[in-house]
DNA sequence: TTGAAAGCGCTACCAC
DNA sequence: GTGGTAGCGCTTTCAA
């Protein structure tokens, strides 16, 4: 009797049970032993023969069962980002896990390529996370804020260029990327400026706020501001140069510094001196910006670090009554090279 | 009495138990109306009022109370990458999770900064997912493989330079990338060929390789090999040009574009003729490479595709008892421009 | 057509 | 010190 179901329970996945019947003691004793448990005091002979048994089974403990029973997990929540992110926000993407994961978080990241808004909320609504941290790549609304937080999310956190109604914001307005171009454009005398769209899918949630941000920052200047679809390839690049004469700009805005050297390289093709006929400035401060002939100039995005975020996540968790509160955390500034 | 929990219910999550009770229904009916369960006929009023009173209380399923009674996740786990990666290896990125998720699997990114190997494993195994897309970036060892499979994936799979014991394997051999590299400037006639190694951490696991596949294609060739270490910055790329003269190489193999490119420029800014007293050559076929003066010669990876892998990915966990065959699936050839 | 109840793996109370 | 056991939220037989 007591071995007739070993042959299944061979193929099968060990539980604490297992563990217990190995070692010759009950599931709590597993329990505690593995878990370190403060409060019960547990004999070293014990202790081993638990561990032992564990290690000889390949014990791994099963977080779902152990969250269900607890009745709260420890995930924090990040929406997986599809869209192609420079180094600088890689670091601090890093560094946020890193961070987190220091303070005991699990972080996961749910691809949520194909779903939006709501359904997405939902989605993660399932994994019951402690906390949701959204990119801003992925729609959150209001409604998703709170099928979030009704599924017992301490913190639903957005990075996003708008804010979002019961999130704690981080606002990273993107409007002031393009304001800062246009500014330093203006500035140094350019009057006709030329704004790249993007054509590439993802992009616009960050192209059209630092468009709007380049016509509010022409506006009273007397600069008038045009946008210019482009996708990421040269042959746009070249008939967007081709053309580039009878637009009769003399400076453009580029997004970030990818099209930027891509826009910059087509006008050279095309004999259009830069900064002379033509200023071009990008976003990002790539190195790879540097190493061109003009040097790119660029906008500098400096960023909140992952650590203060993740203490930001930490806070929002511990005391989830506090009222949402805002946080700019975006600074731009434009840094002047060669290419204006 | 039953107004009693009310107050406490009311700021705890909803569970199917609520929606029943709200609905005047048993547990079970919500969940087969929930579930669009086939097997079972459930009459439309009440159809409806299960769904208003989800719909009502926010009910959202609680995914790991489910999986617990299923005894199986439908989720794949991707171990984070913490390695920024091209425009490429994004794309297939972003295709393997769509089409994972068209298979109706749960793609999760975990994010293991800061564990390694079989802490890693077991870290992942607590999940219980269905199947591991191992990238390559965090040592998957035929230990940790072993863990995850008695935890009860049914597949692992890694996409790593090197094959894993037990797993199902797609081998993207680095060593080719290398070795493409050397036998194009080879074949161009160079002779003493310098190798950048990066000095970023995480890159190791691909830069080893990817020398030693240099070092073998210069055997026997008369060519001499040497390691570079660079690391991302203008600085490091000075010095190393500074000293250029002195290390008697005609050529160079940089890693990759954003190294060549880097390298590239410092180079000429020490006034070395490119290819004429240096070749270079990078890796990833970037866009940005065409755009410099020299056009930037390269090494062009073919990657599987995301749809591809998700199949394979599918396979394996539906026939979890096949031998892990292994797949050669990452062509390299030279894409010769300008620079060599 | 609907309901009652067992049980997935785990932990935390209480007994012993 | 250690064991028995209730119950987290869900699905799914079996009975009604």
């Amino acid at each position: 009797m007591s071995q007739t179901p070993k042959q299944f329970a061979e193929r099968s996945v060990p539980t604490s049970a297992d563990v217990a019947r190995l070692a010759g003691v009950s599931r709590a004793t597993v329990s505690y032993v593995l878990n370190n448990t403060a409060s019960v005091r547990i004999s070293e002979p014990t202790r081993r023969r638990v561990r032992e048994a564990a290690e000889e089974l390949g014990y791994v403990p099963h977080a779902a069962a152990r969250s269900l029973r607890a009745g709260h997990t420890r995930m924090v929540l990040l929406p997986a980002t599809s869209v192609p992110h420079g180094p600088q926000f890689h670091r601090f993407f890093h560094e946020l896990q890193w961070a987190l994961r220091r303070l005991d978080y699990t972080v996961v990241q749910y691809g949520s390529v194909g779903l939006d808004g709501d359904d997405a909320a939902r989605a993660w609504a399932e994994l019951r996370p402690v906390a949701v941290v959204s990119l801003g790549e992925v729609g959150l609304t209001p409604h998703g804020v709170d099928i979030l937080k009704r599924s017992g999310a301490k913190a639903v956190i957005s990075l996003a260029p708008r804010r979002v109604e019961g999130a704690h914001c981080l606002v990273m307005d993107q409007r002031e990327v393009g304001g800062c171009a246009v500014t330093h454009l203006v500035q140094r005398g350019r009057r006709a400026i030329g704004v790249v769209m993007p054509r590439e899918p993802g992009l616009e949630h960050f192209a059209q706020p630092r468009y709007e941000g380049a016509v509010r920052a022409a506006a009273d200047t007397g600069a008038r501001v045009e946008p210019l679809p482009l996708a990421y390839d040269e042959e746009s690049a070249a008939a967007l140069a081709a053309r580039w004469h009878g637009l009769g700009l003399d400076a453009v805005y580029a997004f970030n510094d990818d099209y930027a050297m891509l826009l910059m390289r087509a006008l050279q093709d095309e004999r259009i001196d830069i900064p002379g006929q033509t200023a071009v400035i990008g976003a990002d401060d790539l190195l790879l910006g540097r190493l061109l002939r003009p040097r790119l100039s660029t906008v500098h995005i400096d960023m909140v670090t992952g650590r203060l975020l993740a203490e930001l996540v930490d806070q929002a968790v511990r005391t989830p009554d506090d009222r949402p509160r805002d946080h700019e955390l975006m600074g731009a500034r434009a840094v002047h090279r060669e290419s204006t």
